[in-house]
RNA sequence: CCGGAUGUGGUGAAAUUGGUAGACACGUCAGACUUAGGAUCUGAUGCCGUAAGGUGUGGGGGUUCGAGUCCCUCCAUCCGGACCA
């Protein structure tokens, strides 16, 4: 009897869904343990060989856990709602709903073809209104909330509007700011208009207007995140800076916070770099400078307010106002001309050519500290987004602020004695201060917070935390995403109720934008008129639904709650997530503060989502390429190419054997085009050009997984995915070596079937050489599956298999126990060979085996010895012997006691591995 | 430029706390059984050398009886962020 993998595996993936095997109460004795994959996006192209190298991960570990005993719950779903659909749809006339639902069910196919324990009855899509009501609803507490600074969580709005009932908003000292504080008595004077929008500032999903990245081609906005060198991360369009009305998530509320829980968290190092970069804190002061002969003040942020003293310039960006209230008569012209210059350029030209460009306004600030007057300047390099969109230049600390000083010939002071050398600026911290009036002779880094205390006492200056991140852009002017269950009335935007949820996304055939580059839904008059005001008709990004889906998982068809407290308190956090680094910044950020949101209101009972987060590598392709010779339809060989002039031209990789290529299958590929081609063979062979890109359609390199499940089968290529590398490291793909996989699976089956034999599995007790192999395997299954090396877990299994065949060991008690270790690798072939053996029940629900250390002790062996780490003997040593008796035998030992000369040696190192050291 | 990661045979890679480097697999070579084999099995396989032996984990230096592993420095590749004051 063969191993007949297909049989066997449509057997079990049938037994399996017809029995609900995978399928997770709520309810369990058992710990919980939930391990989940970030869901996939379902586009057309279909899965390759590359995505499901995160799931088998995770369902090999999903499936240990659940030997182990827990509870496990390992769903998946579909992120369905987003802008390639919409885009396809508007290209082929296919609406997204439809596309969407085909791709799903082609995802579906793909995945059960391997094998997964997913439990389906759990599944979510983002796009389905029972989900996406609770995105909305999630929303609306958003809306309804603010972050209080005190506290420093959410808290229902009403809150606040009851604090300003009775106290209003005033400032803790100084006198109030028109426009932004105001007494209780004022607050009830406003008209509903202007209370709303005092509100609207603290709300932490709140509509404003402000610079958003528009993208022409897209025609949306995009989240910061999205865009990428100045162009979209989808499609690649140039994407520019625009004022709109927007909604935001106050993300930035949170910064602290997110900073903080990444000490909590397992994520690794370059995770949390990456996101804390993002994030980017960073502390210093902001201060007041007076300008001479002028009223206004110029406030400055500096994170280094220890160089005051070297200040030489200042620099403020061109988009701030108070340009044309400074500028002198004499400049006003050559500002003029700089301000046009500046608009004319777009974001990418300045992200791509970094000019040193700039003009003097001809308006000095004055030194605080020492009454100098300091040249005014403007220039591009400074954003006017970030900080207060000015900053003292320092030349002598900052080597933008040095070019721009000897760009303009500007005269550079030097406070760091010979830490500057002229030629280049050095930002160190630990000079000791020089030309520094009353800091001369401190070491920078301590001086940093006597400046800060001086201008704080002087009041000229407060000390101030900046971060980079910016709010979210919350809305996209786009059809295929969730509407927002918000209603203007009178330029009030007014929240529906609970009861009005969901709002369901109206049935549009035509995708074409509204006017004014509102989203499409502004097109559907009938719909947009509702409750005597008109509904917000823009939809939510992308990241919405997978900012909390990992909640719904836990109580999918719940339609009271998006999730209840019980639910969410029995799985709490993710244990283990496995996604790829792409969303190092967008949707782990955003997962993060809607968790965070969701815990501050009480809804949730932890504020990470994720305990452990694991990134797989991107499986790159390998492309293949023929060269062909110009004019012709003759294709020149890799070695022999440079002797003509030849097209490169990506070729089919699966009509290539390693690099050679197959010349008959060439011919019949894109039927036509190469049916006469002829070919200039090298070594009687056509050997291909390789080149290692990313995987995708069009460069012809994609594997798909269906076709080696067909050839090798799920187990095989589950096995064949890990046994590749490291989970977590990038690599080219490559078929070859697939067969050694294959091979290890015909060579357990034959510790079961012999092809001539038959059954040759028996029940005789298995010796000691026997069990020391099993119970050497258990353990190293046990700890390789753990810290998830799962390569070197199925190379244990080959070496258990090898080892059984050789002892010719075929014994039911051996075999069975194996079965269970290799059941979460290769689930089907241990499922059938489990029921072999006479079980029952599903292997399943085995328990992973206990090893037992006396199988692994060593009954006597030859250690070597060596001196001085150069020459070596043979020694034989009994198991837990004691440093005294291995001295004893050591100087008894002829050959050693031949080597000391006589000598005695300074010590005798008796290490792990049994080696002996002596030294002399 | 900054930050993170990675450098080990022809290839993918092992080596968990410093302890016989290269497990396991691919590939290659030889052999067995075969009408045949791109099936199966057995053996060999880091490099130099007929051999004894020497040498070897990107380069250089250090700590140690002992370094792929720890420290310093340089180089290369990959990823991420880049005018953030």
């Amino acid at each position: 009897m063969e191993y007949r993998f297909r049989d066997i595996e449509k057997k079990w993936q049938e037994w399996w869904n017809e029995n609900k095997v995978y399928e997770v109460s709520n309810d369990s004795a058992k710990p919980k343990y939930y391990v989940l994959d970030m869901f996939p996006y379902p586009s057309g192209a279909g899965l390759h060989v590359g995505h499901p190298l995160g799931y088998i991960a995770s369902d090999i570990y999903a499936r240990f856990k659940r030997l182990k005993g827990f509870n496990v719950l390992h769903p998946m779903g579909y992120d369905s709602f987003g802008l390639p659909a919409e885009q396809y749809a508007i290209e082929h006339g296919i609406h997204p709903a439809e596309s969407t639902g085909n791709n799903i069910n082609n995802f579906r196919k793909q995945l059960d073809n391997v094998g997964f324990c997913f439990d389906w009855s759990r599944e979510v899509r983002t796009s389905e209104p029972n989900f996406y009501k609770w995105t909305q609803w999630i929303f609306l507490q958003l809306f309804n909330s603010y972050f209080c600074h005190t506290e420093k969580k959410a808290l229902p709005i009403s809150k606040l509007i009851a604090k300003y009932e009775t106290r209003g908003a005033m400032p803790k000292n100084g006198p109030p700011i028109p426009g932004k504080h105001f007494s209780a008595t004022q607050w009830k004077g406003f008209s509903e208009k202007e209370k709303s929008d005092i509100l609207m500032r603290r709300r932490l999903a709140y509509c404003g207007y402000g610079e958003v990245n528009w993208c022409e081609a897209l025609g949306t906005v995009l989240a910061n995140d999205e865009v990428i060198n100045g162009v979209s991360e989808r499609g690649g369009h140039p994407v520019v800076k625009k004022t709109l009305r927007q909604w935001y998530l106050r993300i930035t509320e949170y910064a602290d916070r997110l900073l903080e829980g990444l000490q909590k968290v397992d994520f690794s190092e370059s995770m949390k770099e990456m996101q804390s970069n993002w994030i980017g804190k960073s502390s210093g002061a902001e201060i007041d400078f007076e300008i001479k002969k002028s009223p206004l003040k110029l406030r400055v942020y500096t994170t280094r307010p220890d160089t005051i003293f070297g200040v030489d310039f200042m620099v403020i960006a061109p988009e701030l106002e108070m340009v044309n209230e400074i500028k002198s008569k004499e400049q006003t012209i050559a500002v003029d001309e700089y301000l046009a210059y500046v608009k004319s350029r777009s974001e990418r030209e300045r992200m791509a050519e970094k000019k040193i460009t700039g003009v003097f306004t001809g308006a000095y600030a004055i030194n605080p500290f020492n009454g100098r007057e300091i040249p005014i300047w403007i220039s591009e390099y400074v954003l006017a987004g970030y900080g207060t969109g000015a900053i003292m230049a320092v030349p002598c600390g900052d080597q933008r602020d040095f070019l721009f000083a000897k760009h303009f010939n500007i005269p550079i002071t030097n406070i760091i004695g010979s830490h500057y050398n002229g030629e280049e600026a050095n930002p160190t911290k630990d000079a000791i201060l020089e030309n520094s009036d009353f800091i001369n002779g401190m070491v920078m880094k301590d001086a940093i917070d006597i400046v800060i205390k001086n201008i704080e006492e002087k009041g000229i200056g407060v000390r101030k935390v900046n971060y980079k991140m910016r709010d979210a852009a919350f809305s996209r002017q786009r059809y295929w995403g969730e509407p927002f269950p918000i209603v203007w009335k009178d330029g009030i935007a007014d929240p529906l109720n609970e009861s009005e949820l969901p709002v369901l996304l109206p049935h549009m055939d035509d995708l074409k934008p509204g006017p004014d580059g509102e989203g499409p839904l502004s097109n559907l008059t009938e719909w947009k008129n509702y409750k005597s005001g008109t509904r917000e008709v823009n939809t939510m990004p992308g990241y919405a639904g997978s900012s909390w889906y990992f909640l719904r998982y836990m109580d999918p068809d719940n339609d009271k709650q998006f999730c209840s407290r019980k639910a969410s308190d029995y799985w709490g956090q993710v244990d283990l997530y496995i996604g790829g680094t792409e969303h190092a910044v967008g949707h782990l950020l955003y997962s993060r503060m809607w968790t965070k949101f969701l815990f501050d209101l009480g809804l949730i009972g932890h504020d990470e989502p994720y305990k452990r987060l694991m990134n797989q590598g991107m499986i790159q392709g390998s492309s293949r390429f023929v060269y062909r010779v110009h004019g012709s339809n003759k294709f020149v060989s890799y070695g022999l190419k440079d002797q003509y002039s030849t097209d490169q031209i990506h070729v089919n990789v699966n009509i290539v054997d390693g690099v050679e290529l197959d010349t008959e299958e060439f011919k019949k590929w894109k039927r036509g085009e190469f049916d006469d081609a002829e070919f200039i063979l090298e070594d009687g062979k056509y050997i291909c050009g390789v080149e290692v890109e990313k995987m995708s359609k069009s460069k012809f390199n994609t594997v798909n997984p269906d076709d080696l499940v067909m050839k090798y089968g799920a187990d095989t290529f589950r096995m064949y995915e890990m046994f590749l590398g490291p989970v977590e490291m990038s690599k080219p793909w490559d078929t070859k070596g697939i067969e050694g996989v294959h091979r290890f699976l015909k060579k357990l089956w034959r510790l079961f079937y012999d092809e001539l034999k038959g059954k040759v599995w028996n029940e005789e007790k298995a010796t000691d050489a026997e069990l020391k192999v099993l119970h050497k395997t258990i353990k190293k299954i046990e700890e390789d599956t753990e810290r998830f090396s799962f390569n070197t877990g199925v190379s244990t299994f080959m070496i258990c298999v090898n080892d059984l065949t050789d002892l010719k060991c075929y014994k039911k008690e051996v075999l069975e126990q194996l079965l269970v270790l290799l059941a979460p690798y290769a689930p089907h072939v241990s499922e059938e060979l489990w029921s072999v053996l006479g079980n029952s029940a599903t292997i399943l629900d085995a328990s992973f085996p206990k090893w037992n250390d006396k199988y692994l002790k060593e009954t006597s062996k030859a250690y070597p010895v060596a001196i001085n780490g150069k020459t070596r003997t043979e020694l034989t040593l009994a198991l837990d012997i004691t440093q005294q008796q291995v001295e004893e035998i050591v100087m008894k030992d002829a050959i050693v006691t031949k080597w000391l000369e006589g000598k005695q040696p300074k010590k005798i190192i008796y290490v792990k591995n049994k080696m002996i050291n002596v030294v002399v």
